[in-house]
DNA sequence: AAGGTAACCTGACTGC
DNA sequence: TGCAGTCAGGTTACCT
């Protein structure tokens, strides 16, 4: 489910709703997710006012002032199957809904089968919250300006895996999924098998860029369905897009007509076109004087 | 140190 | 209907 497009589309749902707004409670009805969840938080977060929110790769940033004036953050991540939305106060609640944040007038609530997403505080006396372990070492975002051609070449240069895997291992960019990393290689034709290392500055300039339209378009595409995350029946708060080969094996390639082929590639479901997307040759050594 | 792999969970779907 | 098997959009821990 969330990619980074889903993510900044939960937190703009969600943001009018809950910053600047007070905490009235907090409460854990299952705190088993990834990591359990800190038992302390209801009594920490009581009356904590939430600033405002932001986003780091795939985690939801809120920033708390607390009743004892200590400041810290929420960091949220959705992990495959968590999802946020605002509910009525009176709204029933239902299996896998984990947390709530009760405000005066409406409920935060956040609910995930899969319980691999994950809720952790972070005060900020230890720090600026990107120091966090979980956000220390991840990527750039795409949509920092510094991430170019450039950047991605001189980050691959030396890796040997497929580009498909450097892609979704988060610490060259952070918010390329699984199903945006099939989308982006597409539309670079780009194989996805190719050794990330073996790629020419051009198709990095290439990857650089379709990575933010890709994603930039997803987010705009989500935008047109905040509603859903206000007093949804809770169905799905997320959005379809339109795809070129993600979970299209065996139909036709939307370019040439070929059929879309899937392989799996560090266990995760590959789709790509076998004839719009060449392997790169490898480079020829260059001798240097 | 980089790369490969198992593991964490539940639910939806497929085929027998 | 039921049961077994497979798959799912993420990330970490551990091994080599």
């Amino acid at each position: 489910m969330p990619e980074l497009p889903e993510v900044e589309v939960s937190r703009l749902g969600i943001d009018p709703h809950i910053s600047g707004r007070t905490i009235q409670q907090f409460i854990i009805r299952n705190a088993r997710l990834r990591w359990p969840v800190d038992l302390d938080l209801p009594e920490r977060l009581s009356q904590a006012v939430i600033t405002h929110t932001a986003r780091r790769g795939k985690y939801l940033i809120l920033y708390c002032v607390c009743a004892d004036k200590t400041q810290g953050a929420l960091l949220i991540h959705l992990g495959m199957s968590g999802s946020l939305r605002i509910v009525e106060p009176s709204a029933a609640v239902q299996k896998h809904d984990h947390l709530d944040w009760v405000f005066d007038t409406h409920v935060l609530r956040y609910h995930d089968p899969r319980r691999f997403g994950s809720l952790h505080w972070h005060d900020l006396a230890d720090g600026d919250v990107l120091t966090h372990p979980r956000l220390l070492n991840l990527g750039i975002e795409p949509f920092d300006d510094a991430f170019n051609g450039d950047y991605v070449y001189k980050h691959i240069r030396t890796r040997t895996q497929a580009i498909k895997v450097a892609l979704l291992s988060g610490d060259i960019v952070v918010g390329v999924g699984n199903i945006y990393a099939s989308e982006v290689l597409f539309r670079c034709s780009i194989h996805p098998e190719t050794p990330a290392k073996s790629l020419t500055r051009k198709q990095c300039d290439a990857l650089a860029a379709n990575i933010k339209i890709v994603l930039r378009a997803a987010i705009e595409k989500g935008g047109s369905t905040l509603k859903d995350f206000v007093n949804s029946d809770g169905t799905s708060g997320y959005f379809q897009m339109h795809y070129n080969v993600y979970d299209r094996a065996g139909e036709p390639c939307t370019a040439c007509g070929r059929e879309i082929q899937r392989i799996v590639q560090a266990q995760r479901a590959t789709y790509f076109c076998a004839t719009c997307q060449k392997r790169t040759q490898p480079k020829s050594k260059k001798t240097t004087a």
